[in-house]
DNA sequence: TTGTATGCGTTATCAA
DNA sequence: TTGATAACGCATACAA
């Protein structure tokens, strides 16, 4: 021990642990305490001093599928960016967790998710974590912040992107160039993000219709997986009837965005020739290349810091704070006016 | 406390402890502990684990810069794929340590390295790493494994790829092919990554030497960053010189290859047509799909493997293993024999 | 087969 | 300004 060393004891703590309480130490004792510390090449013992102040500085990551998946476009890179960079700065270490393994017994069981006790708080991401057992966790009053706007269970914090107002964005762009007919392509499933693109489409298309008076334009279609039902025949038709402008939403595998790329060049269309564009998300790596399409980019990183700032305030027991990150406005080169003219 | 809902207390140690010692138990007390558990979603805590039995089936993983940067082409994604896989087979959660993330509280401090104690072994990737304090904790008998070969310091464990294997196997591709001058471009700087390749490279060439009785053809030209010296005319030099064929290391940037990528396209040559290109290591993403380069692959995942299953055996006491993981040899486009023929 | 007592290294509360 | 002393939550030797 350094006690040995020096003369004193418990000061050792005090001036090794920073002295949070402010008590006044003499100068002599602090420099004989660090020099003993570096004679011995003393070093707290992390864990002791996470046993005593009943808080190990750990926050836990969580998520439904690995972590580290090997195709890379579906991982959950850019928001760990985020998080660990705020954790960091936060001062706080993270624990991986994943749904497969979790401490490598338990895999899969009932209490799977309880493992992430072992950390102060934690953070989900993805759709499919188990609502029974995260309700519970919630239910104890256990810190949890999910990446992902989440209505269920009741009580537990979210935070995620604007989708609503994003994406209204995009369609007031494009009725601001002129477009007064535009499709939403959109996937089939009731996921919050793909519900908030819509709200934010049909609001801004809403807006548009009650200023001039012309009937509501909005048209929705759902497309499966693959999205089989977008061909060059259907772009066709959509334009007979009056569209002009075609919007798809970002999904993990941007196959909504694909297929009407694909649809449209088989047409022997361009855009923004003959019609317009827009992608309600990031388009993938490929893609992006080719001609980078109107849309918005969703600040995954900003999302994660903000997530882990959210548990920070849960564990302070402060209240939660505005959960939605706005997304920025890409002006890209698929959208201009329609081609008979504006109206 | 679990204990309040059974009617035991430190039994709930061995039987959650896995009872090492091989205790008896009744069956009836285990499964009222595991239901009691499950009830409470009690988890035992991690730093109390670790203070009493010294051992709490965390590692971790410490890389001194971001483990998640922005530029994800510098991130070690790869290799935490293979390290969570295999922590999770052998029962170990992982703890990430932000201690040198960027903005991180306590980023360049002297202590930082400490509080990897926390976990019962680490695991460090990086060139960057602060010797003195690795030094200290491999002195004080911590279990840790160092992702890549490193000298430095004595006694500390590592696991890296057999850069040296990999690249003698690409060099006799090409002299099997007929090459007998090739010309190495490498950093200028001296990662034991980098010597590796220069040692394989050399060693495969002296045999052709030997075999043949030819002159030493190696040559090895070092270059900076960005590889300004990697131009037209210098390759058109080394042509006139004799030279048939060019190897450039794999670094993170992929400076090396795509200088000698873009100058030989822009000399107006044309590989394997006009001479023979290998990478020692893999392209970067926007140029792998080009036209894939002859070279091999560095088993990322295998290697963040192969370091768990050391610190695992470190942990066990046993001694260490081999140490060297094998790279995959790729064919690719960019290799042929030499436009004059054999020899 | 299970309960009791003790210690792991710190921090926090009080007393000196 | 500094030194005792009691937790912190768990594991282990030992007694029951």
């Amino acid at each position: 021990m350094a006690r040995l060393a020096g003369v004193s004891q418990t000061t050792v703590s005090l001036v090794l642990g920073g002295n949070k309480q402010g008590i006044a130490l003499h100068e002599d004792t602090r420099a004989r305490v660090f020099a003993a510390a570096r004679e011995l090449g003393y070093v707290p013992d992390p864990a002791a001093r996470r046993l005593a102040a009943a808080r190990n500085n750990l926050l836990g990551v969580f998520s439904f599928t690995a972590t580290f998946p090997t195709a890379v476009e579906h991982s959950y890179y850019p928001f760990l960016a985020g998080v660990e960079q705020e954790a960091a700065a936060q001062g706080y270490d993270l624990v991986l967790f994943t749904g497969s393994s979790s401490g490598g017994a338990q895999a899969g069981e009932p209490g799977a998710l309880d493992r992430v006790r072992l950390a102060d708080g934690c953070l989900f991401l993805g759709r499919h974590v188990r609502g029974d057992q995260l309700r519970r966790l919630v239910a104890d009053g256990y810190p949890a912040v999910h990446i992902g706007r989440r209505d269920e269970p009741a009580g537990l914090a979210w935070v995620g992107a604007d989708y609503v107002a994003a994406s209204a964005e995009v369609v007031r762009h494009l009725t601001g160039l002129g477009h007064r007919r535009v499709v939403l392509v959109r996937e089939d499933d009731d996921a919050p993000a793909s519900t908030d693109r819509e709200h934010g489409f049909r609001a801004a298309l809403a807006e548009c219709a009650g200023r001039r008076g012309a009937d509501d334009p909005a048209a929705v279609v759902r497309t499966g997986r693959p999205a089989a039902d977008i061909t060059p025949a259907w772009v066709r038709a959509r334009l007979a009837e009056g569209t002009t402008a075609f919007v798809a939403e970002e999904t993990d595998t941007g196959g909504a965005w694909r297929a009407l790329h694909t649809a449209v060049a088989a047409a022997g269309l361009d855009a923004p020739r003959d019609l317009s564009l827009a992608l309600l998300g990031s388009p993938p790596a490929d893609l992006a290349a080719v001609r980078p399409p109107t849309g918005f980019d969703i600040p995954r990183a900003e999302l994660g810091a903000a997530a882990v700032r959210l548990l920070v305030a849960q564990l302070a027991g402060q209240e939660r704070a505005e959960p939605l990150v706005a997304c920025a406005f890409r002006a890209g080169d698929t959208t201009g006016p329609p081609p008979g003219g504006p109206g």
